[in-house]
DNA sequence: TCAAAAGTGTTATCCTTACACCCATGT
DNA sequence: ACATGGGTGTAAGGATAACACTTTTGA
């Protein structure tokens, strides 16, 4: 359809690479912790998803699990360095940390660190309410016409669970982006190239958009778990049901209902008992479980939620 | 990280754009009906999606609605022919047949015409029991281990819904790729440079990847009208709720109980009547309806599914 | 009068949510 | 004794699936 030469860029692999820590959602970045790890596109593989895995685990011998592509997106940054088009292609990858090796030039970072208005396992976070709420109010109300004003507070309060809205954990990157409008993050004015306005701005940036791509992860991964069994992927071997429940809050950013965490996770028949029980925990000991691998395989069913006609 | 020129790859934009006329499901093809619009990746916008937009709306004098990014793959074909790596970025949109006007140098297909499989909306295709289901017990029992015999036939089974296993409309994917695998498609024997071992597969066949990316966005829609109201892009503005059904059959590739289609659209309060009656219809006239346009707004939540503790 | 499609009701069942309460262990 | 976490039971409400039946039109 085209000359060669004329439409070619540059291709990045970047990863978010996700593991599940003491309770705290991490994520691999570089020695600053203002990058995610990323690489050039070789591909002498067939796929994707193949490079990237032999990529990763040559960098950081870590073993990949679960991986899935997040994104395709144009690099302005790089683009502007290179002189070149550049796109970034994105991947979401779950491990484990682990204890005895370093993390191969790079380090692990609580994911909250970026995104502090994100954790609500303690309740709604203090910054949302002293901070962020009083800029979403006077941003809507930045604007002559009272329809708008009107739409503006809507989105606001819709994206953020404010004025009796709930709070939805999915929304990460649409809480990001309007962050990012109000220049409310520190990559909206170094994208300016201007100083900014005020001195905090909450939560860690990043370089490039890489603070953008882990809230895509985030968000992706807080919708899976909640229709597919990735968690296991975070999770060793054996564990309790607590831990599970802890895994699951720390990526969800929420707290969850004990007993009824506990009966959707039997109902569904994820886990069987290995007839262990923990050892070193305050509390009476729990019984330990393992992942029932098959269910891998019975879960391509998904559940119809379609009315389906005369079976 | 790298030096510049050498990873430089080819980028192409690839579109399934899908429409439902008459109750059939549509895509947009090249006069051959065997190629998807695809165009290079040339970026003058910010974002991809911008550009996918312009290119194929200058390209097909087609509005294009909803629009969403599929998947990023290396395309093996592309890079042969150039002799560099070559990327195409898929994109799935979703759009209404024009009856003005000419499709702009394409032409609309019935979906199913590639996969002839995928249609249910009659009960099961008969070509299953015939043609699919046979070699897919041939190939289970062509290997010597008695428990790898049994792996491959759950994996056939579950896939294609058979031997007491439902059927899941949502595998178009694992279905195309298993036929792949088992030499069922035209495009097999094409990859591995062999002339097709019997006379008819299934389905017609298209150039490259792109029957494969075609199979990725029917698995996403497919997905995504379960919990998002995306089939209200592919509707008039006014539409009765027998209509809307049959989008969603025509989508699903599955029928519909009626009565409890209606009560489900009804209670998630997605559409309003307009007042008026649909004309020209056989049997009764029916109501028709509007989709209620802010629920895009108040639909950012989605419903949690977690069990989330003390409200 | 009949076919086709629009509508109305009703029932049983399951899942979700929310409580309340008891058990086992370490300090 | 008490704090911490494990574990059981149950009742209310809503969503879903499966029926059966009536109404309104065009041919």
């Amino acid at each position: 359809m085209n000359d060669s030469g004329l439409h070619s860029v540059q291709a990045d692999l970047v990863a978010v690479l996700v593991a599940v820590t003491a309770g705290q959602p991490r994520i691999l970045t570089t020695q600053t912790g203002r990058k995610l790890p990323a690489g050039p596109f070789s591909a002498h593989h067939r796929s994707l998803q193949a490079s990237l895995r032999a990529w990763v685990e040559a960098h950081t011998h870590h073993p990949l699990g679960y991986v899935e592509q997040l994104y395709t997106f144009p690099d302005g940054d790089r683009s502007q360095q290179l002189g070149v088009r550049a796109i970034s292609i994105s991947y979401l990858g779950l491990t484990r940390e682990r204890e005895d090796a370093q993390a191969g030039g790079g380090m692990w970072q609580d994911w909250y660190r970026y995104f502090p208005w994100e954790d609500w396992r303690s309740g709604a976070p203090a910054l949302l309410a002293a901070t962020i709420d009083p800029q979403l109010r006077h941003w809507s109300q930045a604007v002559p016409d009272m329809q708008a004003q009107q739409a503006r507070w809507q989105r606001a309060a819709m994206t953020f669970g404010l004025d009796g809205c709930e709070w939805n954990e999915e929304l990460v990157l649409q809480r990001y982006e309007l962050l990012y409008e109000l220049g409310l993050v520190a990559e909206a004015w170094r994208d300016a190239a201007q100083p900014p306005d005020r001195s905090l701005l909450p939560g860690q940036d990043m370089a490039h958009d890489h603070r953008r791509i882990l809230a895509t992860a985030m968000a992706r991964l807080r919708a899976k778990i909640k229709y597919r069994p990735v968690v296991f992927e975070l999770m060793p071997p054996e564990f309790t049901l607590l831990q599970l429940q802890q895994t699951v809050e720390a990526l969800a950013g929420r707290g969850l209902h004990k007993q009824n965490f506990r009966r959707l996770i039997e109902q569904q028949a994820l886990v069987e008992e290995t007839g262990q029980m923990a050892v070193g925990t305050a509390g009476r000991p729990a019984k330990l479980f393992r992942f029932r691998s098959n269910v891998l395989l019975e879960r391509a069913i998904a559940g119809s939620k379609l009315p389906l006609a005369r079976s």
